[in-house]
DNA sequence: TTTGTTTTGTTAAACGTTTGACAATTTAAA
DNA sequence: TTTAAATTGTCAAACGTTTAACAAAACAAA
């Protein structure tokens, strides 16, 4: 692969002239310009990223830690991350951290390794020390990992609000929560508290099923399964979307109608799910607003790593209404 | 950030002797290696890879080059493909194309200024003489794009045959295939190819359906109804299954009963497909041994880059059956 | 012609590592 | 004790770039 001092042997420059060519500086005549220009072309010549990183430019690579990219919501998030990014002038260095705590602690030590610019992350196995000494800019998504890290979550509480709030203008009155695991440290929780809220003040119980994340499909089905053919309960929130689409499998297999028998309401609003299961009500996270303000504020941290930042950034959701709960 | 002579200093060893232990060479007592290592953990030193690979160490970056990740069936494969990389110690630069031949070529620079180990492509808007100059070993999923390059893809024509044998077998007289536009160089095509094929040695006509990939689901919606509301049809091959699932939508909001009135066959068969939409029967691509393929001939590529490989690979798909062609 | 300005070249150090050559020290075996 | 082997150190060059300091040309204007 051809190096600066090709190009410079090739345009019968020195190579410092190459580099003032490259790095725009200096004074140049528009010849020498041309001429070096030319050569590159040439030579199909890239500059060796490596070599500048190392004398001390930045690497323009973000890391992306998070559970992984097959699920909608984070495939879409990934999406549109890499979209803005690109834009600015950055790649990305994917990294599918799972359920696994070893993985993502790996991932942490390459992205220092590789000296990225910066990391956001919204998978979190690890507990906060680790995230603490890793001393680059990093931003989270929907976790709290330290006092210096900002968050960047939707408005989860007010989304739990919402959903208690559409079931019950429905007309449901025997209520389901179907929630991941709790987990510590994630604002995501705050979706039940929203929900429950609601239903406290108007002195409304309701039941609760948590299944964990890492549950396949198959067993998140069974549990539905055994939940919907107890027949006491009208009216469904989910905390995810696809939750939302195996109780509807569930429901049409077992003869419960959506809506007539059940109400149903999910949460995240990807494109997806609003292009192949309109029908279906649900609360949708403001995805791209998410990423530019995560970008924007890991841009600003890139910039100027002392500047003050907050801990928490809440962007609104919104509902989008389906037959579901109708 | 820690550097190797912060570890020499700390270990109270020479540098190069800290060198000796990260690459384990030379000879080295036990009481040496303890202390570096224990120096290395106190500072959390992470080896600088620039460096290293500016010495001339691999990177142990390859570059993914696809449409999109929002996609179940390319969210799929970058998380195979992501997990597998991962347990060979290598990270991926994830690089969304699009459409976009302007974006697919400025990653390809990117790629090559970032010295990246190898390169797997699945996003074509570029022509062949493009990738040939990159001078990088190169994979490429399901499409043509040079002598030196291998492709790999599933059994695409014999897809289309069990397409259309299902649909002929669960008694469709009118057949209609559904597909995006065809490319040129792309063995998907075979898939219509094989479509036609059956039906030709029955002396069968079908009818053909372009939309173009870049196409919004709310246009395919719309021109499928279109198709529907003729009601001349009462089998339908799409070459995806989100494209199916369009088609079940548009189905049901006309009335149109699957598989009563329509049978519907698809293209892809996802692990979303299968959990979330089982009732769909499909043409299943064994991502994970494309996957598995890929990264093997890419690994070799890399170990030796004047390795013979074969042009293409073809690995065989799976008849998954579904209600919607009883 | 002189003067000043613009353009280009030369040289060298630096980024953090790897690696080879060679010398010095320590340890073990004879 | 001598000898050999194992361990560690010193030194320097290299990877491909950036950047600063300074010198040398080329060019234009007075």
């Amino acid at each position: 692969m051809a190096t600066l001092d090709d190009i410079a042997k090739m345009a019968g420059v020195s190579p410092t002239t190459v580099s003032r060519v490259i790095n725009n500086y200096g004074s140049l005549s528009e010849k020498t310009k041309t001429k070096v220009f030319a050569a590159m072309k040439e030579l199909n010549y890239q500059p060796n990223s490596l070599a500048r990183s190392l004398k001390g430019k930045k690497t323009q690579l973000i890391g992306i830690i998070l559970p992984g990219v097959s699920n909608p919501f984070f495939g879409q998030m990934v999406q549109e991350i890499e979209d803005q990014l690109f834009k600015k002038g950055f790649r990305i260095i994917l990294c599918n951290a799972g359920n696994d705590a070893n993985k993502e602690r790996a991932y942490l030590r390459m992205l220092m390794a590789n000296r990225v610019d910066g990391i956001i992350a919204g998978a979190h196995n690890l507990n906060i020390e680790e995230y603490q000494k890793v001393g680059l800019p990093i931003i989270s998504f929907d976790r709290y990992l330290s006092e210096t890290i900002p968050i960047v979550s939707s408005d989860n509480y007010h989304g739990g609000q919402l959903a208690a709030q559409s079931l019950l203008a429905a007309g449901s009155k025997n209520l389901q929560i179907i929630t991941g695991a709790n987990r510590p440290n994630s604002p995501t929780n705050n979706r039940l508290v929203g929900f429950k809220e609601v239903l406290d003040q108007q002195s409304l119980d309701f039941k609760l099923l948590e299944i964990p994340f890492s549950s396949s499909p198959n067993i998140k089905g069974l549990k539905i399964r055994e939940l919907l053919l107890k027949k006491t309960i009208d009216g469904i929130f989910c905390t995810d979307d696809l939750t939302a689409l195996l109780v509807m499998q569930q429901a049409r297999e077992l003869g419960i109608r959506i809506p007539e028998d059940l109400k149903l309401i999910g949460y995240d609003g990807t494109d997806f799910i609003q292009n192949y299961h309109p029908e279906l009500t649900t609360i949708k996270q403001p995805i791209v607003d998410i990423v530019t303000m995560m970008i924007d504020l890991l841009l600003r941290r890139i910039d100027d790593s002392e500047c003050e930042l907050e801990s928490t950034y809440t962007l609104p959701v919104k509902l989008i209404t389906g037959v579901t709960t109708i």
